[in-house]
RNA sequence: GCCCUGGUGGUGGAAUUGGUAGACACGCAGGACUUAAAAUCCUGUGGCCUUUGGGCCGUGCGGGUUCAAGUCCCGCCCGGGGCACCA
């Protein structure tokens, strides 16, 4: 029998999804392992060779730990609300639900064709109103609770009524924007509107006036990366901040844990750091500076309470509400055209050029420590959404207040001596106080403690604590997303649907334009928009991270209709043991899922406060670019491309470069990659605006359907240019996985983009290599059958050897797959099966072990070896052999000699040879004396099993 | 600027706790089989020197610790990613 990837991966398909080998139960004795990869966003371009990197990382890991006698949660599904679908939809009119569809299905073909594990009874599409009624839920229970900081967790938010009802809000502790303060009397006072204006600021979910970037001319808002220097991307037109009621979730609230949980949960160090950034917790105090001659008082927010001492001057950003109060008549004028200044910069400009800019309001502020008077400064470097939108500046002690004051001639105070710390900066907080009053020769941080207590001991503020992790905004103002289960009220007041009545459908449209004003195409369906007596439906709809904040749950219970997931079925399967998933996620869809879940955690409905226990990040596989050059000057209006060595060899830098598809490329990748004269016809095809362009490259000239010879020249030689970049669909240097499958098998592309390199790691798309590993397949199948398809497996004995090669190999392959290790797994196989060809070994206690040890990186091949050997049922229903410690023993062990510690000699030693004995004979080898002859032997160093060293002198 | 990563042959990469640097593969060179090619198999392959025994150098650069450093410490350089007036 001949290795035939085709027919044997066709075949053991169809066998795995008629006998359901990979569906799983919740109802098992084995202990649980829950895999999971980041769901894909069904494009339209379909996956490519990039894609399946992590997806084939942890099907090994999946199908690695079935063997291993866990029963294995590895479901797939699609996160399939999005913008890219509205866009088409915009563009040619398809529903986006029909384009999702369609695409899922293209996808579903194309993991399908890979051979993974996924128990596809399980698959979950977030915009399937099964499954987005839950994501609604999970809304509407975020609406009803607040976040209680003296229980540290989220509670109903009727307990918040009952309290006001009986105490008002000065004992509540909150994370709330409220700030006023009221009495059970007053809240009793309150109309419904005003009852529920102030529990919006409590809930988690609440609704708020936030800004948007409204694009008149695109009639249409944008998102923040859709906008570039102030206009937008696509046409460059003008976007201003809109006011529009938006919906968001109080995130912030759960800063603190979101930070601390970090410590507890096995991911990439850079990975926490980038969220610990994005929470960006810093401690401080807030206090109040008085205004002199105004009863106004300014609160500020700082780190560095124990530099007040050298706080000369004070900066208001140019936002702040108090700047035009404080602001002197003699200073208007000034503060005006500064102000203006300030308007005209975009955030891009502000971001490009720090120039220090300010201007004086002409009031003072009263260092509540010196009692002296600082004056008070705009300027933009300070932030208004950070902090108080005020600082008190110490020149002294921070890099932006130096420069500040010594522009414009601002006092400057010394207030820490760091002359014990050498090499320390100014903004690492160490030093001895000076000119500092009653903190004088405190270190830094008791300083900071210190002055903390003082300031709370004089009523002026208090320590706290800030972060830079904003509120999520929650609403978009399009057509393809989760609808919001809300009504409002005559009066505006919002009301949750509730349970029964959810899911809240999208409505059916075939207009998917932005409606009046930005606002969501849903607006224009008036029917559907004025639901019943008087209430009116919210017309903007959730983000894309709703519904990828959850998902990892239902795929527990996916077919649940009376719960997100069955409280057994959660228990059961806790929390993703394995998470692999792409880096560009590090922030919004793991904060946000990490943010659902500890609320879900507080409600009691999941058992685990993280949700993703373990995470590796896959590296991005890029393509290479191939581009051609088009001479900017058009001469007699015929376009020039030239070939890139030729561009280079003249200095050619004036022209413009054309991505060409891959396809047509000769050595695509490589430096001399090029393009025949078929190539250049392939391109004309594809790009019939070049139909008569001229192309010249050194040996001669390709024009109107003819190639010109320098010489001899049998072909052209286009060189391209070649680049590492992304794979995309406008780069024309898309991989599909399905060319390479067709070509190779699915079993050897697999194993192939293991063996590329570590999984973290990113790297370009070159199939060079692949036919190594072909070759490793096509020898470990001539281990059971000859070249003339004779069946070679017997049942002799193994070898010592034979068992001592198995076994490494058992070890190394299940360490390596426990760190994650895929590409070394490949390498140990090789080294196995050159071993096994070496020793002409067809031995079935052999085979049958290695054939299990290969089944989760070759599973269809595997799966027929298996057959083969004999057996019934499926490999992937085997156990994984346990590797046996008296096969390793070597009689003997190869010892480096080393003299001062370069290596001399390379020797055979009895394996059970005491120090003493490796010793002596290590000094008696006729090499090493050599070495150490006519000099004192000081030392000899004998690291059992590893290696001797001689130290001589 | 700050934080996180990484830098090893012609190439992808290996070396798990400091203990034989370059496993495994690609590529290349030579050979076998063949009329020939493909496929397959075998041998060699870090650089320099060499009297063919071997020697010297070598993991981005410069120092250091150690019997021993790709691995640990200090100071730089370069690539990738994140944050960026965050008080």
């Amino acid at each position: 029998m001949e290795y035939n990837p085709r027919d044997i991966e066709k075949k053991w398909k169809k066998y795995w999804q008629e006998n359901q080998t990979y569906k799983v139960s919740n109802d098992s004795d084995k202990p649980k392992y829950y895999v999971l990869d980041m769901f894909p966003y069904p494009s339209g371009a379909g996956l490519h060779v990039g894609h399946p990197l992590g997806y084939i990382a942890s099907d090994i890991f999946a199908r690695y730990k079935r063997l291993k006698g866990f029963n294995v949660l590895h479901p797939m599904g699609y996160d399939a609300f999005g913008l890219p679908a509205e866009q088409y939809a915009i563009q040619t009119g398809v529903h986006p639900a029909k384009s999702t569809d369609d695409n899922i299905g293209r996808y579903r073909d194309q993991l399908d064709n890979l051979g993974f594990s996924f128990d596809w009874s399980r698959e979950v599409r977030t915009c399937d109103p099964k499954y987005y009624k839950w994501t609604q839920w999970i809304f509407t229970e975020l609406f009803h609770h607040y976040y209680d900081q003296s229980a540290n967790k989220a509670i109903p938010i009727s307990n918040l009524v009952s309290t006001f009802e009986k105490e008002g809000n000065v004992t509540t502790k909150a994370a709330t924007t409220q700030e006023e303060t009221f009495s059970a009397a007053d809240w009793k006072a309150f109309s419904k509107a005003e009852k529920e204006d102030t529990l919006m600021r409590y809930r988690l979910a609440y609704r708020e006036i936030g800004y948007v970037n409204w694009c008149e001319a695109l009639g249409t808002v944008l998102a923040n990366d859709q906008v570039k220097d102030g206009v937008s991307e696509r046409g460059g037109y003008p976007v201003v901040q809109k006011a529009m009621p938006q919906w968001n979730l109080r995130t912030t609230a759960y800063a603190e844990r979101l930070l601390d949980g970090l410590e507890t949960i096995d991911w990439s160090s850079s990975l926490k750091t980038i969220q610990r950034n994005w929470i960006g917790r810093s401690e401080g105090a807030q206090l109040f500076f008085d205004v002199d001659g105004l009863a106004e008082k300014i609160e500020i927010y700082t780190t560095r309470p124990d530099t007040i001492f050298g706080a000369t001057y004070m900066v208001l950003a140019p936002e702040h509400p108090l700047v035009e109060q404080l602001t002197t008549e003699g200073q208007a004028d000034a503060m005006d055209k500064y102000l203006s200044y300030v308007k005209s910069r975009s955030e891009l400009d502000r971001m490009a050029d720090k120039q220090v800019t300010g201007e004086f309001t002409g009031a003072y502020a009263i260092n509540p420590f010196t009692n002296t008077k600082i004056p008070i400064w705009v300027a933009e470097y300070v932030l208004i959404g950070y902090g108080t939108g005020a600082i008190m500046a110490v020149p002294s002690d921070d890099d932006r207040d130096k420069v500040f004051a010594e522009k414009f001639g601002l006092e400057i105070i010394d207030v820490v001596d760091k002359t014990d710390y050498p090499g320390a900066t100014l903004s690492d907080k160490v030093g001895k106080m000076i000119n500092s009053d009653f903190i004088n020769g405190m270190e830094v941080p008791d300083a900071i403690t210190e002055v903390c207590k003082r300031v709370e001991a004089m009523g002026i503020g208090t320590a706290k604590v800030n972060y830079k992790l904003r509120d999520a905004g929650f609403s978009r103002q399009r057509y393809w997303g989760e609808p919001f289960p809300i009504v409002y009220a005559e009066d505006g007041t919002a009301e949750m649907l509730p349970l029964e009545e959810l899911p809240l459908e999208l409505p059916e449209t075939d207009d998917f334009k932005p409606g009046q004003g930005g606002q969501s195409p849903l607006s224009r369906l008036s029917d559907w928009v004025n639901s019943k007596d008087g209430y009116t439906r919210e017309t903007d709809t959730m983000p894309a991270v709703a519904g990828s904040s959850w998902y990892f749950l239902r795929y527990m219970d996916p077919h649940n209709d009376d719960a997100f997931a069955s409280q057994d079925a959660v228990n059961y399967w806790q929390d993703v043991d394995l998470y692999v998933g792409g880096s560009e996620h590090a922030v919004a869809h793991l904060m946000y899922s990490r943010f659902w879940h500890k609320f879900l955690y507080d409600k009691g409905l999941v058992p685990t406060q993280e949700p993703f226990k373990k995470l590796i990040n896959q590296g991005m596989i890029q393509g290479v670019i191939e581009f051609i050059y088009l001479l900017k000057d058009i001469q007699d209006g015929v376009n020039h491309f030239i070939c890139a060595e030729l561009a280079k060899k003249r200095g050619i830098t004036n022209f413009a470069r054309i991505p060409v598809y891959i396809g047509y490329v000769s050595n695509y990748g490589a430096a001399n990659s090029h393009l025949t004269q078929e190539g250049i016809k392939q391109f004309i095809e594809w790009r019939p605006e070049f139909k008569n362009a001229k192309f010249e490259c050194p040996n001669g000239i390709f024009q109107n359907g003819t190639f010109t010879p320098n010489g001899d020249a049998m072909d052209s030689q286009l060189i391209t240019q070649s680049e590492v970049g992304k794979m995309s669909k406008r780069y024309f240097n898309v991989v599909n996985p399905d060319d390479v499958v067709e070509e190779y098998g699915a079993d050897c592309f697999r194993l192939f983009e293991m063996f590329l390199g570590p999984i973290q790691q990113s790297k370009p798309w070159d199939t060079q290599s692949i036919g190594g590993v072909s070759r490793f397949l096509k020898r470990f199948w001539s281990l059971f059958y000859n070249q003339d398809g004779k069946y070679l497996v017997n049942d002799e004995a193994p070898s010592k050897d034979e068992l001592k090669a198995l076994h490494q190999t058992i070890k190394k392959v299940a360490e390596n797959i426990e760190r994650f290790s895929f590409n070394t797994c490949v390498s140990e196989f090789m080294i196995c099966v050159n071993k096994m060809i070496e020793y002409k070994c067809n031995k079935r206690a052999i085979l049958e072990n290695l054939v299990i040890l290969v089944a989760p990186f070759a599973p269809h091949m595997t799966e027929e070896l298996w057959h083969q050997l004999g057996h019934e049922t499926s490999v992937h229903d085997a156990s994984y052999p346990d590797y046996k410690e008296e096969y390793l023993k070597e009689d003997s062990v190869k010892y480096p000699i080393s003299v001062n510690g370069k290596k001399r000699a390379l020797v055979d030693f009895p394996a059970d040879f005491t120090k003493e004995q490796l010793e002596k004979e290590a000094l008696a080898n006729e090499t090493i004396i050599k070495w150490t002859e006519g000099k004192t032997v000081r030392k000899v160093i004998v690291v059992p099993n590893r290696m001797i060293n001689i130290v001589v002198g």
